[in-house]
DNA sequence: ACCAGTGAGTAGGAAATTCAAACTCACAAT
DNA sequence: ATTGTGAGTTTGAATTTCCTACTCACTGGT
C-alpha cells in the first residue's frame, strides 16, 4: 500500500533529487567549460572543499561525470561530462538567459555564448513537434497517475 | 578592492541563489499546474511546512510568486506566478524532460504536457537566431570579466 | 639534501538549516 | 460544544554546511 502521504510523482523532483543540491549544477556549468579539476572547481564555484567533494562522488555515481586520471606520477584527476550531463547543458543556458533578463536585466552580463550559427546565443524552448516556443498559456498538463489531478493552469 | 577569492560571476548562480534551494522550483511546479495553496504545497512537494512558509516569503520577495486572498472570512490565501515566474517554466519543462529520459527512462511518465498545437510536448532548446538545438558542440563560452577565462569546452 | 609549492582531497568542530510534530488562531459546520 | 480547515508558527532534535587546518604524493628550485 501506498503511504497516502508521498509527494506527486515527478519527472522534475527527480532530476532536483540529482542535480538540485546547492553547488550541483554549478559543478556541471565549470565542468562544461572545460574547467573539470577540483581546485579550479574549488576556486571558480566557492564551494567547500568536502562538499565539493561529496557532490562530485555523487554526480558520478549518477552517471553524470565521469573521474579521468589526466596524469599518472602525481596523479591527477579531471572530471568531464557524459552525454547525461551534456544533455542538462541547455537547462542551465535557459537559466543563464533568465537569469540574465531577471536578475541581471541586461545589464554587465559576465557571460556571451556564442552558437555555432555565429550569433550569441539566445536560447528559446521550442514544442519539437511545431517549433512554437513553449509558453505557459500553451500548456496542458495531464498526470498520469490517479489522485494527482491538477486544478488548472493560472497565472497572477 | 574585489576579493581574489569570489567565485564566478555568472547568471546561472545568480538564478539558483533564487530559486535553486530545495523546494523552491517544486513550487513554481504546483503553482504553475495551478494548485497554489498552503496546504496543497505541503501534500504535492512534501515539504515541512515551516520551510516551505520561508522559500514561499523568499519567492514572493523576489517577484516570482504573488499572494492573494481568495477568500475574506476566512482569510485564505493562494500563491500565483508572476510573468517572471512563468517564464520559469521552460526550465522546469527542459528538466522534465531530462528526468523522463535520464532518470524514469521513458517508462511510466508521471505526467504528460501537452501543447496547444495538439501534441504531446517534447521541449527543444533552440538558438533564437537559426533555430538550431542549442548542443554543446556548437558552443563557445565568451566570459566579459577579466580573470575569468574558461579553458574551452570538453567532454567525456 | 632541504624547502616551498601544487593537486586532490580528508578531518574536526562550530554554525546554520532542516525536519517532524505539535501548537495557534480565526473562522465554519454539525 | 465539539470537530474541522487553512495557513501558518514554535520547539527541539537531527542533519548539513562551513571553515580551517591537515595529509599525502609528488615536483622543482637552491
Amino acid at each position: 500500500m501506498a503511504a497516502t502521504k508521498d509527494p506527486r510523482p515527478c519527472s522534475i523532483a527527480d532530476a532536483l533529487a540529482l542535480v538540485g543540491e546547492k553547488y550541483s549544477l554549478l559543478v556541471l556549468r565549470e565542468v562544461c567549460l572545460g574547467n573539470g579539476r577540483f581546485d579550479q572547481l574549488v576556486r571558480n564555484i566557492g564551494a567547500p572543499r568536502d562538499i565539493l567533494a561529496a557532490r562530485l562522488r555523487r554526480l558520478v555515481d549518477a552517471g553524470i561525470l565521469t573521474k579521468r586520471v589526466y596524469s599518472e606520477r602525481p596523479q591527477r584527476f579531471e572530471y568531464r561530462a557524459t552525454p547525461a550531463g551534456l544533455e542538462l547543458e541547455p537547462v542551465l543556458m535557459t537559466l543563464k538567459e533568465w537569469g540574465d533578463r531577471h536578475i541581471r536585466k541586461g545589464a554587465d552580463l559576465p557571460m556571451a555564448v556564442e552558437h555555432s550559427c555565429g550569433s550569441d546565443l539566445v536560447p528559446v524552448v521550442t514544442c519539437q513537434a511545431c517549433g512554437g516556443e513553449v509558453r505557459h498559456e500553451d500548456l496542458k498538463a495531464h498526470p498520469q497517475v490517479p489522485g494527482w489531478a491538477v486544478t488548472g493552469p493560472t497565472a497572477a
